[in-house]
DNA sequence: CGACTTTGACCGGCGC
DNA sequence: GCGCCGGTCAAAGTCG
């Protein structure tokens, strides 16, 4: 655009004649011009962070609704149908931008009535991880005492491994008490059943998607059933988190999707741009908790794409899977929600991947926002541009 | 020098 | 009981 301006400046037949002075006069015009366009740009990239925000503490508000209607109506009938109303409202399967816009303009609504709370909600936020810590942010003093609980039982097993750090064997099965302890105190967890798995397939060159955790790879193994290696990561975040991930490439070539599965709760705070990947992954294991064959809440989390909800090996699991998106690109001809438009780096280096056509102009942000997220605030910046060309 | 990755060894669960 | 297999450990190596 610039450009053209700057080129319809220039005369060639004039021969040079053009005066330096009205060189000068255009030189400086179109610097102002692109000192314009770069303030707009910037004030961009604020309104963008804002909706960030409040898209994410909208999340939290949900997430905390589902789990209190699903409770009410089990104590009400013991019906475990939970989330309809809640899911078809929120839940969408198919996109379009003026509803997306409006959806927008409610999740500012009622981002300022949940600031309202904001004591509450800033625990809740902090609070939030994947697998079910969920269920206990409801009341942000209990929150607190199972984290001190939590903690202070981990320093008591820290201190069992001190003991007993001769023998290896001792402190595998410290550990491995530890770990039936959490399962215990996760009251909500079924008898029989291991943790809840959540697998997130994604279409990446690097097998690290940025999902805002830092993680520390601490073994890699090849699996009977696929040739492929598949990595161990754990939570880097924090030494006792007991968060663990299992990283998989689904095919031969590098460019293939890749599986990765996450495993466990964070016990520490996540930075926001994990927390709608670990609200989705919540709500996700909360379905799988309550039993539900209804996974329709699940689209307000990850609304442009598949999931699906099964148990195997004792493992509750939900499948997300980011490689075939959920919309109609008749909807939406001008901005397609390919793997080309997401940004993914390794989480431990930030290194920046590839850039593609699809690139978008808030650079800093892109390299932030998670999957879901970073795909909506590509459609509104998408909106905004064409509305600020019009 | 600290943080991270690699990799062979080890352990426990599970099926036969 | 035995062997297979997935998951984890930890020493050694690598990197910034």
């Amino acid at each position: 655009m610039i450009k053209e301006e700057t080129d319809s400046c220039v005369h060639p037949s004039d021969g040079g004649v053009m005066a330096e002075s009205d060189k000068e006069v255009e030189l400086d015009a179109t610097k102002a011009k692109v000192e314009k366009v770069r303030e707009e740009n910037e004030k961009l990239k604020l309104l963008l962070s804002t909706i960030l925000t409040d898209y994410n503490s909208l999340q939290m508000h949900v997430s905390n609704v589902i789990r209190q209607q699903h409770e009410a109506s089990m104590e009400l009938d013991g019906n475990d149908d939970f989330g309809v109303d809640i899911s078809l409202r929120l839940g969408r399967s198919d996109v379009n931008i003026s509803k997306h816009v409006d959806e927008i303009d409610k999740i500012s609504l009622l981002s300022k009535i949940s600031d309202e709370n904001k004591d509450g909600s800033d625990k809740k936020r902090s609070a939030l991880g994947l697998g079910f810590r969920i269920q206990s942010c409801e009341d942000p003093d209990n929150d607190q005492d199972m984290k001190l609980d939590y903690r202070s039982k981990d320093s008591k097993n820290k201190n069992a491994d001190n003991k007993c750090a001769s023998s290896r064997k001792d402190v595998k099965t410290a550990r491995k008490e530890d770990h039936q302890e959490v399962l215990l105190e996760g009251h909500d967890q079924q008898p029989g059943l291991k943790k809840t798995r959540v697998c997130v397939k994604a279409p990446c060159e690097d097998p690290s998607i940025n999902d805002g955790c830092q993680w520390r790879k601490y073994g890699q193994k090849t699996a009977k059933a696929n040739p492929l290696p598949r990595a161990y990561y754990r939570c880097s975040m924090s030494s006792t988190c007991p968060v663990r991930k299992q990283v998989q490439r689904c095919g031969e070539d590098d460019t293939s999707a890749y599986m990765t599965t996450y495993e466990g709760t964070h016990d520490h705070p996540l930075p926001i741009e994990a927390t709608h990947m670990a609200a989705g992954t919540s709500a996700a294991a909360s379905l799988l908790q309550s039993g539900s064959s209804s996974s329709s809440s699940l689209s307000y989390f990850f609304p442009f794409h598949h999931f699906s909800l099964s148990t195997t090996n004792s493992h509750p699991t939900v499948t997300l899977d980011l490689t075939r998106p959920n919309y109609d690109p008749n909807q939406l001809p001008n901005y397609p929600l390919s793997s080309s438009s997401l940004s993914f780096s390794s989480s431990s280096s930030d290194r920046p991947s590839p850039s593609n056509s699809h690139t978008l102009s808030f650079s800093g942000l892109r390299s932030q926002a998670s999957l879901s997220t970073y795909s909506q605030m590509a459609r509104l910046s998408h909106q905004t541009k064409l509305s600020g060309q019009q």
